[in-house]
DNA sequence: CGGTATCCTGAAAGATACTG
DNA sequence: CAGTATCTTTCAGGATACCG
């Protein structure tokens, strides 16, 4: 059975996946939220070809999860950059709880850890559970899944 | 600069992607999270095709996330399942996350929520952030990211 | 049931060069 | 600086058929 772009998947992950997906959008928006915003400096940082770099952003804004904005710094011509919307920016904990997989399996010498750090304590952070009761669930295994039709 | 297979990216979130990046490996594993574990029946819930789905089998398994072990129902023939190694299992706040990104930005009337709820209290779960101290984190603002060299 | 073997296609990615 | 235009390549993915 053949995905035609009408027939949506109605799993929100798998949609998920159908924008955030290919192969490069992760590292591009990894840069944007370290603060790497303009075309060339993405392009000399990521290292991927530049049409391709042009395609992915443009999905990116296309899809609401970045907006291209002019600047202009005093007397200089003006410059565009690309910024995260909400959107975009709730994607953070993908990230995170991607890269920490990533440190946790795949680190070695040459690896620089990024921590984060909670803002004013400056402690280390990661990824738990809550329930709505508050409870915090470090153990999977006390999830369970349940699906509700219907929205 | 082309990525050779030898020269890994440093960016252990970058590495993570060239493990469970491809388009559908985060649909297999969410499937096999939800308990489906045979080939055909992967293969019929994904639509797939079975070669590909042969192919990502094969690369989760040589990735270490998960593991193929035989099992045997009284008086049937031994057959075969797919189990996630802690490895795998350890990719479930990714997916989680992934998840809830596309439930709040990508549902719609025909997407069943699935909502995780605490086994016992019942109540729904979503994935934050706690640091180290105790505190918990809702709002990405609060988190700072710092790098490490040198491990 | 759990895959392989074969063959094919398209889309994503890459290299390079050019433009406003 | 911020892209396009072109062209080429690679390969993940798909269709179909077959096998122990």
């Amino acid at each position: 059975m053949t995905q035609h772009e009408s027939d949506q998947p109605t799993c929100t992950m798998h949609r998920a996946l159908n924008v955030v997906g290919e192969k490069w959008t992760f590292v591009v928006l990894r840069d944007v939220f370290n603060g790497i915003v303009r075309f060339d400096d993405l392009q000399e940082h990521t290292g991927i070809a530049r049409p391709v770099l042009a395609k992915r952003l443009a999905t990116l804004v296309e899809e609401g999860l970045l907006e291209q904005v002019p600047y202009r710094v005093e007397g200089q011509r003006t410059r565009s950059q690309y910024q995260l919307t909400p959107k975009g920016r709730d994607l953070y904990p993908v990230l995170i709880t991607l890269r920490q997989w990533g440190d946790r399996y795949l680190s070695d010498a040459s690896t620089p850890t990024k921590i984060n750090r909670h803002k004013g304590c400056g402690s280390p952070v990661h990824a738990v559970f809550q329930c709505e009761s508050g409870h915090i669930i470090d153990q999977m295994e006390e999830i369970e899944a349940m699906t509700i039709v219907g929205v």
